[in-house]
DNA sequence: CCCGTACTACGATGGCTATCGTACGAGCCG
DNA sequence: CGGCTCGTACGATAGCCATCGTAGTACGGG
């Protein structure tokens, strides 16, 4: 069977350990606008995303910034998948990391865009 | 007996009211090792210091700097009592903006200080 | 094989920011 | 008053960072 090798692209991108995703990184990677915006969208939508399923108001370039940003500070994770990267978010991680963190995060999030309209 | 005018001193310092404080500028301040440290210090003394009981790796005036990002950020109130700044943590205001944020993320500092040494 | 799509890499740029040193203002104490 | 402590203001500096445009790579389909 040999199915414990996945190996589906050669790409692949480099990950911070569990051990080595600083608090200070999260907040800092959640305190732009955007990237907070990316996160919730993956949040709410529960599954791994494409880079371009997001409809963001800056360039292709600058997409790809946020991404890299959250996934070297070990908010999410990127796969190769054909010629998308998925991203999704690495909750188990974060969850261990900093228990309740991220859901607390996200509950602030909604919270503060149903006060300023958005709802 | 009008008892409600304070006016202790002359200073006083501008604070974002409860609804001008921004989930991304709290994030932005706590993303600073020298800021989280102070806020966690003052978390765990409960009560409002003065500027010069924090013990930080930075000169005064960077001191200075932190306190002003905090304290325009939303997170921390300062009020002037003699030559004394004496700075508290808006616990209250936090709360009803963002219900269980503060201690959550003070939880997962606390936490990170535990696996990095520190304890 | 050619093309389109998805994303990246690189360089530039302007703005923010953490840091410092020095000089200063405000209150307290002797 | 004179000096002390606490904290600020201002200017300088260096580094980071969000943003863009352009050019390029990787993959899949006709």
């Amino acid at each position: 069977m040999t199915t414990a090798a996945p190996a589906p692209s050669s790409r692949d991108l480099p990950h911070p350990a569990c051990g080595e995703i600083r608090l200070e990184g999260v907040l800092h990677a959640l305190s732009d606008p955007v990237r907070l915006r990316i996160v919730r969208e993956l949040a709410a939508e529960g599954v791994a995303l494409s880079c371009s399923h997001f409809d963001l108001p800056v360039t292709k370039s600058t997409t790809t910034h946020h991404f890299r940003v959250l996934r070297e500070s070990g908010v999410i994770r990127q796969v190769y998948e054909g010629t998308a990267k998925m991203n999704g978010l690495r909750r188990d991680d974060l969850e261990e990391l900093f228990p309740g963190l991220l859901d607390c995060l996200l509950a602030a999030a909604a919270h503060q865009a149903v006060r300023h309209g958005e709802g």
